[in-house]
DNA sequence: CAGTGGTCTAGACCACGCT
DNA sequence: GCGTGGTCTAGACCACTGC
């Protein structure tokens, strides 16, 4: 699988199987660099769950020898890793599988904060969930067949007792088999966190649509608020390993002691 | 300025000044990596002005030797500004200073997208500039004294003829001395490209804050909306080398046809 | 062809966390 | 004290660019 090292230094030999990337219509053979097949390697293994969330890799000294690279090299397929934050480094005890279970990684995909003061957890309350077919538009952006089971789940998160956020989601039925609104209800901390430990389903990245709208009846309602009032409308699809898209929803922002916060570089 | 390394290997000495980090009330070394040390020198270098955005800077053998390290650490230094956007590597060429004027980097701000179809650029149309004292909220944000002089600037942007973006700038007014409503109809192309070449501030991270507001009467009009209208609010810092706040703006986008999207990660 | 960044290796030592 | 990741070096070769 990886290739041959024989003599003492670099190599880009042409040789053999060089970890393709899909089979596309060849005639471009696309070599990659070791590095970059070593990380194919061990996403692989986090893909596969032979490492699970919150557990130690093996050290780099290891993966070096299982794969008969340099540490080095390892090490760089590790930095990249790192840095997309499928894995977490703690010197001097080693390499982590990233996990939603840690105070570090609760807001991370939150990104409405108050206009002063501390984050604070939101409370939660579940309003409906119900398994349905997938209406066209959410199959479509699921990447699944149109008709397919998906699980719906309708929620209000208020901060300090003001309700903030009313978010629907959808997700695919084949993955989330036994959420209910009580396993939904009786679980504190974060949603991903659940996914994660309950259905195997770990979050890796996601992409964000927004909008402004104005509340309709039924919203306002939801939220308390007038008729006409400004929201934030955040689309969100998330990705599991292998880009896989495994959720979809769609929040409703209070912005009136909140705001989205980003960071452009 | 960098640790003698009179032996072979790695050197960790506790030596002299190690360009430590502002002043601080000490007691707090602080000992910061060579790479690290480096990265700062070579910002420092970007910051005076001693490489201009888009010029060629030194090769990674060159910026060894001159520091005395190997080239190793300098490329590890260079990684690092490469994946902050302050350089750009280009294989075979060389490394060279970012700059706003690149079909790249057209768009690195601007996270407005169409919802169908291919970005194209804004048209631009200019309502207002002047310069006033800046307000205290103003001169807060931009760190400034309350008081000083700002540039003021109003616009509104159009893509395809429809009025999009409303929007305020405030600039200080020591950095942005001739700065003329002339001047900034007169250019094509993206505003931190003239400010770049025109005032030598180039802008390299900016924080933005997301709400969604009610147009009012005046806003209604330059959008040629009606009121009540949900806009997205976007209010932006941005910082140029050195972290110094050197832009705050406000603009109200129309998300009718548009989405404001965003990468979590 | 020379020069640049990009990859890879091998070996050394440092800083950290645990036992 | 040992094992981990983190830093640093030296030297080699590959891939791209432009003369």
């Amino acid at each position: 699988m990886i290739p041959n090292n024989t003599s003492s230094s670099a190599n880009y030999d042409a040789d053999s199987s060089s970890v393709g990337e899909s089979v596309a219509p060849s005639l471009a053979p696309t070599f990659s660099p070791l590095y970059q097949q070593i990380k194919g390697l061990i996403t692989q293994s986090l893909q596969s769950g032979e490492w699970k969330p919150g557990e130690l890799i093996p050290s780099e000294m290891e993966l070096a020898t299982r794969f008969k690279v340099s540490q080095g090299t390892v090490r760089k397929a590790i930095d990249e890793l790192s840095a997309e934050n499928l894995v977490v480094r703690r010197q001097g005890k080693g390499t982590f599988v990233a996990t939603h279970h840690e105070a570090k990684s609760q807001f991370r995909f939150l990104r409405l904060v108050p206009d002063n003061g501390e984050r604070n957890h939101p409370e939660n309350r579940i309003l409906e969930v119900k398994r349905v077919r997938a209406p066209a538009e959410v199959a479509r952006r699921l990447e699944m067949k149109s008709g397919e089971t998906v699980v719906f789940i309708k929620r209000v998160q208020s901060f300090g007792g003001v309700p903030t956020i009313l978010e629907e989601l959808w997700l695919p039925g084949v993955i989330f088999k036994g959420l209910t609104m009580e396993r939904l209800n009786e679980y504190k901390g974060p949603m991903y966190a659940l996914f994660e430990s309950e259905f195997g389903t770990h979050m890796i990245r996601a992409e964000e649509e927004l909008r402004a709208v104005n509340a309709d009846q039924d919203i306002a309602q939801s939220l308390g608020i007038e008729v006409g009032q400004a929201l934030l409308s955040v689309e969100r699809i998330s990705f599991t390993y292998g880009d896989k898209a495994v959720e979809l929803r769609r929040g409703l922002y209070l912005t009136n002691a909140h705001h989205y916060r980003n960071e452009l570089s």
